[in-house]
DNA sequence: CTGAAAGCGCTTACAG
DNA sequence: CTGAAAGCGCTTACAG
């Protein structure tokens, strides 16, 4: 059975094809009992727009691409749903492409899906600005968590939600911590570590930096042993996958959170899900991928778009893997320490 | 700066507009001095074949499209980026269409992408039948988990895992045991639902069903207390996000996983990663959709495909969720019981 | 308000 | 082995 085309409709509803174009793309330019009767047997025949032949026909394609490092991470799945529903919402539809972490992937995704979108949304991209500003070029791009000049962009703001989780664990009494970040390419992780460290020096905390590599559970737990090493009470994540394999690290070594030690995490969509929970820094994932795609569309829409940078605050939200420091075991001090000696020891 | 096209090259290399497009889809029809002509100066034109335009030309789109309930959960990120990956390997881009878990939006991202795709891969749908036998009479369809003879499948048999966890479950002493299930709409949770009934039967077990809506952390800590009520001592969920729900649902009123109460769940995606580690029924997700993408796309190469199904079995993987039957506290029994009173009353 | 016709950039029988 | 030409299914000035 042959998909109905729109000389079938044509034909049906007695009009001409431009008629029935016009009853789907401007129908205010038609009487509505036109527009009615074409609509109505386009609806009886089954018919639908052909996008393609409609994009080669007017160079607009009605989708967009999304390229992400890793669609199985909790941030990029949640971003990704909240861009593909808002693109949804405008009557685009939404390519993936997932680059493994790989900014060559990045770019053969980039130039393969040109001719089929008209615009990217590029998230956390791993390529290298000239390459980023080369696709930007040819096609609007608008980043994520990427700070470019002249490039539409939306970043995540998780600097304020560090600060103050370093502030948290101060007050706790903490006087060493770690930020357990992903290598240098992150312009998020680095923008937390600059956090980290400046809150960290305004507190006198000592602050070490430990860099976990590609973000993963996994990446988290073989991280412990250094975190236990350079002998701080605290870490502070990239991301909660991190955050969660460091809690299971700890866990593994029979310490307990946030008894023995405490954790903070960043993004907050598996934090509350963990145990003990992830006091984490909200990255509102699902809102910045519909925030890109909405500054992509109104910029196609536009003649000239102004080039926006739209900012989205994270906020640290508290839960219980925060905790007061522990005593310090191997130097005790206080008076009370030599009058009660260890429990466990007396038997 | 306008993108060259086939026109502009075949002029540049004094060939016809067939050669240049030889050039690209058959060279061996060429001679190879022309082949090289040609490539030559559509390298140098920076030229590439426009994919809209050649898709309008020959009905092949060069892309499918995966429609899933909802991409935010793991196993269905874990699957998309199967699909992807393989896709993006045999040269297809693929589109994402997140239904929401609604039936309606389902039917029209399948309408609307129609003409873009050269087939679907519908994972877990909840569509009712004759809606998606509707949409596979127009274009090619794979489905995963949902048994519809005459069309396209991959089927993730996760009866004999479940059937395993039951069997451990009852050599560890369990007697009472729950099935927390999805919506009925969903294949893999009857199929879950009956291994469980079949093992618990056969093994002496009672088993209580629980419709825990739809799947998500919420919904697994919000059945805790019906499963408490009905005096089960061990619950098996449709994944492991419920599971990893049920586990906190467990954790807020006091009780110890495995020491209370075993949990165990399904995928194993996020099942090493959570606290205790969960004992699950692997799901090769990814397995699962890059199979879906190699059937579709098989199928599309073959004028008449034979329909498969393609069967992915799931094992159970012991983890830490699952331990002994606790000793049931209202009516102890054994000698030693009164002989020895609760440690923690002495003082 | 509606229609006839050209054109979007390719591919592919059909000739030669 | 290569070219001229029709056609894929739309949209959109241009007329009327």
């Amino acid at each position: 059975m042959p998909v109905p085309t729109i000389r079938l409709v044509a034909r049906e509803a007695g009009v001409s094809q431009a008629t029935v174009s016009r009853a789907f793309s401007q129908p205010e330019l038609l009487t509505p009992a036109t527009v009615e009767k074409v609509l109505g047997t386009a609806q009886r025949l089954g018919y639908v727009p052909n996008q393609v032949a409609r994009a080669l026909s007017t160079g607009r394609a009605g989708n967009i691409a999304l390229i992400l490092p890793d669609v199985a991470n909790p941030f990029f799945s949640a971003l990704m749903r909240g861009a593909q529903a808002q693109a949804y919402k405008r009557g685009y539809a939404t390519f993936l492409g997932d680059s493994d972490e790989t900014a060559h992937l990045e770019d053969v995704l980039l130039a393969k899906l040109a001719a089929q979108v008209d615009g990217f949304v590029l998230a956390s991209p791993r390529l290298d600005e000239p390459l980023i500003r080369k696709h930007a070029a040819r096609k609007p791009v608008v980043v994520i968590n990427r700070d470019l000049e002249g490039i539409g962009r939306v970043l995540v703001d998780t600097g304020p939600g560090f600060t103050a989780a370093v502030v948290l664990l101060a007050g706790l009494g903490h006087r060493a911590i770690a930020y357990v970040g992903a290598p240098r390419t992150s312009w998020s992780s680095q923008q937390r570590a600059r956090a980290v460290t400046a809150a960290g020096a305004a507190h006198g905390l000592s602050v070490v930096q430990i860099d976990a590599g590609r973000p993963s559970h996994e990446a988290g737990r073989d991280c412990v042993a250094g975190l236990l090493e350079a002998g701080v009470t605290a870490a502070l994540a990239v991301d909660d996958v991190v955050a969660q394999g460091i809690m299971a690290g700890l866990a593994e070594r029979g310490l307990s959170v946030p008894g023995d030690f405490s954790v903070v995490g960043c993004d907050d969509i598996i934090a509350a899900t963990t145990y003990p929970p992830l006091t984490s820094v909200n990255a509102h994932c699902a809102l910045a991928g519909a925030n890109a795609v909405d500054l992509l569309l109104n910029g196609l829409a536009n003649p000239t778009p102004p080039v926006e940078g739209h900012v989205i605050k994270g906020e640290l939200v508290i839960r219980g893997s925060t905790g007061p420091a522990p005593a310090p075991a191997p130097a005790p001090r206080g008076r009370k320490a030599p009058a009660e000696p260890d429990p466990s020891s007396r038997k």
